[in-house]
DNA sequence: GCCGTCAAAGTGATTAGATGACTTAAACAC
DNA sequence: GTGTTTAAGTCATCTAATCACTTTGACGGC
């Protein structure tokens, strides 16, 4: 009766519930595939499908000729396709649509949670943000703003959005400029902190919205100025859509 | 170069590459493993690597002596993880407040647009509901209203809410009435076909914070219970988390 | 003693071939 | 024409082996 699923499939949420019962944290390696094939009496490679599972939703990472590794998706109920390939501009407005209709109900939600941990963490992504910007970074901004709310649903829902985003990104290139987007995550903050729950989400809806507006603006020019001043785009393109 | 990435990851994106350019359709299948394993010029175990990739994220399902099948999940760029596994209360309350979160956004949005064929959709939704209910049915009420904000990432993202809350549900037991679950998605879907965003997200919210607190109630006789009058309990606790 | 080089062991990556189980549909008998 | 049987195609799993990469520790030069 148990069978109705597949060998594999079955494994694999053995393995989870193994990383699980002993408290593997992310970073930390599994034993080796022959090792579990052992344990679980099966053979390589169907420990291996399973593996694979995991690792398309970043539950595990494969290393060549290092060992298997736990990794933070594994805690997360809400992940990103990763094996969406269709990325145009479309796309990128679309998202940003997405993005105007949940977060101002997240910084609402921060709002009134208060959670001090949370506050400090965005402090600090206030700072990052002036620095160097990796892909989907813990530190950012918006990220540590959904963690504030004290929801890891709508967090994890934004990690995804953003992951999704910084894929489309090369599409969609704005000149939003890196100092108004800081000062305008200020305002965010002060609200949040404030408790001031409408001037948090307002405040939200109307930076996500102008970074929509640049992101149209900078669409019309169409097919020129695509190639033009890659340097001096460089210096005030950056802020970008945080 | 390129080869930072493994054969199997590489693999797999060839395989969605021509799934997309052969423009097969969820339903239609694959060519055998074996054939894509000719084709792709690697061994039949590596190709079930990569389809066992494609399967966990849904875009794939493997039948055994049959074939290998495309489903909708390859056109869908938020998931929700399917090897995720603890659920109590406690998660079901949070998936709540996900939901009266971005909900209300979804509601003001879909008023806007005013899509002729969503609006169709709800309303055949609005009967659904009175009859039988599967888990997480296209023709759910609340899907189709976030598809009718014609905002994909907005459906998806609520699909995979209530996808995994369709998995932790056995542990919250609501006593929502059915009746009164249809007359408020009445009320909302007047809202939208009358173009009045505010009123179908303020009616939105409070919906589902009807639901939350019906939850709760719920939850308060803790222990106890839990056992009695299952029978008379079904006929009015069916209307649940919609 | 310290550090760099190198060899060996451990691990994943990929291949190869074979057997079993299940599904489907065509061939066959009635 | 209908029902049963059979055969082909397909996924599922296993066994066995080779290759490639990483890590670590031993060895020897400095």
């Amino acid at each position: 009766m148990n069978t109705s699923i597949g060998l594999v499939e079955r494994l694999t949420l053995e393995i989870v519930a193994t990383i699980r019962s002993d408290n593997l944290q992310p970073g930390q390696t599994l034993p080796s595939a022959k090792a579990l094939a052992e344990r679980f009496e099966v053979t390589v490679p169907t420990v291996r499908e399973a593996l694979r599972r995991l690792e398309a939703t970043g539950s595990v990472e494969l290393k060549h000729g290092s060992g298997t590794y736990v990794r933070e998706a594994i805690n997360r109920r809400i992940l990103d396709n990763p094996h969406y390939v269709p990325v145009d501009l479309a796309a990128a407005i679309e998202l940003l649509d997405a993005r105007i209709a949940i977060e101002p109900g997240i910084a609402e939600l921060a709002a009134s949670v208060q959670d001090a941990a949370a506050v400090t963490s965005m402090d600090s992504a206030l700072d990052n943000a002036l620095q160097v910007q990796t892909a989907v970074p813990a530190g950012h901004f918006h990220v540590e703003l959904a963690k504030a709310s004290g929801n890891r649903a709508l967090s994890e829902m934004l990690v995804s959005l953003l992951a999704i985003h910084s894929r489309t990104q090369q599409a969609a290139r704005t000149t939003y400029d890196r100092l108004r987007d800081h000062d305008e995550h200020a305002g965010i903050l002060d609200a949040v902190k404030r408790g001031d729950g409408f001037e948090a989400s307002h405040r939200t809806r109307r930076h996500l919205e102008a970074i929509k507006a640049a992101v149209l603006a900078d669409w019309q020019p169409e097919g020129e100025a695509e190639v033009a001043g890659d340097a001096n785009r460089a210096a005030t393109s950056a802020g970008d859509l945080r």
